[in-house]
DNA sequence: AAAGCGGGGTG
DNA sequence: CACCCAGCTTT
């Protein structure tokens, strides 16, 4: 919610209702989501946005299946917006509800396996108070927000605590289970920042799989790992890119590798500065580059490079 | 069924 | 460092 709710007072300004959202280009969209991370949910906020206006002719769906039919709304947001919204008899199962769930009812089947799923959903939907499903589902979820909080959380206190299992079992700390793997991946980036003369420089988008897609950075060159100047200016990558922008020097910007950590792959990162003469038409002016896109990685380098400031 | 997708906070 | 978060789509 903290990090949220100042995109939400962005985006409603920006988009005061679902046309303006549907018309905007998807470089706005992404631009007032840079720094919320899970870029596919503005991606997919932007396409709903043009499904409503379109197909559903600016009718927002009021039905579960069609809820669920929007991209990027799956069953959670269906019901949770189908309760809230219009009374539909839908119960919300989040990280809340399984925590709740798991720890009152002693249930240990892994939350984020499918029988666990399956399970958890079942038993929300058995328990929720049809005449009243949005206020059930959210007291629900606020509870666990609040209360039933995933670290230490204040049994002695709790007003279940004479029928949850975990606590009356001492077990409320193995609760919920959860299947973890997910190996962090190492990956090495090497961003050319590359200053001209005329105070121009390169964003690439990123296109394709991957993370960050269509957000903007500068040309990559990514290697297997560490890499030194020696090593850097040997690439394909790198004569390619010197020979198109005509650098003329490159000086290291962070001796030290950023560490930037995502929930699956830690990038450790060399900042290089590539002075250039001439980019050939090519190019941003520098004083533009605030207004592209780029993920938290990029935009921390770019406060804090006086060249950008 | 598993993998991939961000960034920030807590203890 | 481990774990958590008002999940969903793709593979």
């Amino acid at each position: 919610m903290e990090q949220g709710t100042p995109y939400y007072f962005k985006f409603i300004e920006a988009f005061p209702n679902v046309q303006a959202l549907a018309n905007a280009p998807q470089e706005q969209v992404l631009k007032l989501w840079q720094g919320l991370g899970y870029y596919s949910r503005a991606r997919n906020l932007h396409i709903t946005a043009q499904h409503i206006t379109g197909e559903f002719k600016g009718e927002f769906p009021k039905t579960y299946k069609e809820l669920l039919s929007l991209k990027g709304v799956g069953d959670y947001t269906a019901s949770a917006i189908g309760s809230i919204c219009f009374d539909l008899p839908t119960a919300v199962v989040d990280g809340n509800v399984y925590r709740i769930l798991s720890r009152i009812y002693g249930i240990s089947t892994p939350i984020n396996s499918s029988a666990g799923i399956k399970e958890f959903k079942q038993l929300a939907q058995k328990l929720l108070d049809i005449s009243q499903s949005g206020t059930f589902n959210q007291a629900t979820m606020e509870f666990g927000a609040r209360y039933c909080v995933p670290q230490n959380p204040d049994c002695l206190h709790c007003i279940f605590n004479k029928d949850c299992v975990a606590f009356l079992s001492n077990t409320v700390g193995e609760l919920p289970v959860k299947i973890k793997k997910q190996k962090i991946k190492k990956r090495y980036f090497n961003y050319i920042v590359i200053v001209s003369a005329d105070k121009k420089t390169i964003l690439n988008q990123r296109t394709g799989k991957g993370i960050w897609q269509q957000l903007y950075e500068f040309p990559l060159v990514e290697s297997a790992s560490e890499i030194s100047e020696n090593q850097l200016i040997n690439t394909d990558d790198y004569v390619s890119l010197s020979k198109i922008h005509g650098i003329t020097e490159l000086v290291l910007y962070n001796d030290v590798q950023v560490v930037h950590k995502l929930s699956h792959q830690h990038l450790y990162t060399k900042f290089w500065i590539g002075y250039s003469n001439n980019l050939n038409n090519n190019g941003i002016k520098i004083s533009e580059v605030q207004d592209f896109a780029v993920p938290v990685l990029v935009s921390n380098f770019i406060s804090s490079f006086p060249e950008f400031k």
